[in-house]
DNA sequence: TAAAAATAGATTGCGCGCAACTAAATTGCT
DNA sequence: AGCAATTTAGTTGCGCGCAATCTATTTTTA
């Protein structure tokens, strides 16, 4: 078949777009056992990896900006999973902390890799997954550069 | 570093996510130039391909359902791109075809991949794309077959 | 030190995604 | 033929993503 850049299959985003998505349903049953979206599940990631960041922190590790997080921490706080406070140091800022109910869910959370796992294990080489992953994270990295389209104005 | 499945950085479905969105960023200069959004233009995609589908093979190619696709078709109806009409050969189905406008829009649909192509041209090795997206293309087949897990119920 | 610029977060508005449900048409079964 | 099951879209409701705009605070600088 010849190379079209206007077909569906040829096209690498859709391919991304349609990945994250089956992988975010093959998510879903477990996270629904957490009561966790998959983006939340993404903080609380950032936070048992580091506590005690601010929207800014976390905005920068998943690349989301305050219009996303502010109403999703606020959805956090109110299930309890995280405090918000003001940080006193400089009062622009909001820190997030885990609650100890936060802390405590990440012993229930080791079940949710394992069910994308068991699905990834079906691959013919699931070890080139790692190598995949790498190779999506340098397309981030290319994608995330200042454009060369901003260049000559 | 040890492998830990709780660290954003070892997760697949992360990078997946991010670069899905990275991605959609980067086309969306040249899709505001033609007044798309980036489903909608998947849905154009589907129709240059082949005109005059049910909301069902669209779904189906774009791995949406009714939910997300009548909204969006309504919107796409609207502002003169495509037609929808009941099929009188079966009343359930409504057809999607393109009008004069949405066919005329392919020629400066064109422009859209090159943005993103000359980004990726940055990386090391852009011919390895193409076995990056068919590595991701047997992956969404692995996640979309049926589970293991609804096996022995 | 007072005004300008930068920064952090919140708010508004819109378009997805998707689960859950409904309505209408068709197919299958007896 | 008659009724149940299936199929196809549509609707509702909620949680993102993200652009655009706003407010409050801090930093810079004239």
């Amino acid at each position: 078949m010849k190379y079209e850049p206007l077909n569906l299959d040829h096209q690498l985003c859709f391919a991304l777009y349609a990945a994250s998505r089956a992988m975010i349903q093959t998510y879903r049953p477990a996270l629904d056992a957490l009561g966790l979206t998959y983006p939340q599940y993404l903080v609380m990631l950032v936070l048992w990896g580091e506590d005690d960041q601010s929207v800014k922190d976390i905005g920068a590790r998943l690349m989301l900006d305050s219009g996303t997080l502010t109403p999703l921490l606020k959805r956090m706080e109110t299930v309890g999973l995280i405090e918000r406070r003001r940080d006193p140091e400089d009062e622009r800022r909001v820190r997030i902390q885990l609650t100890e109910a936060g802390r405590a869910l990440r012993d229930e959370a080791h079940v949710v890799p394992e069910s994308v796992l068991c699905k990834l294990a079906q691959l013919d080489d699931p070890y080139a997954l790692v190598g995949l992953r790498e190779q999506i994270k340098d397309l981030i990295r290319v994608l995330r550069a200042p454009g060369d389209d901003t260049e000559k104005t």
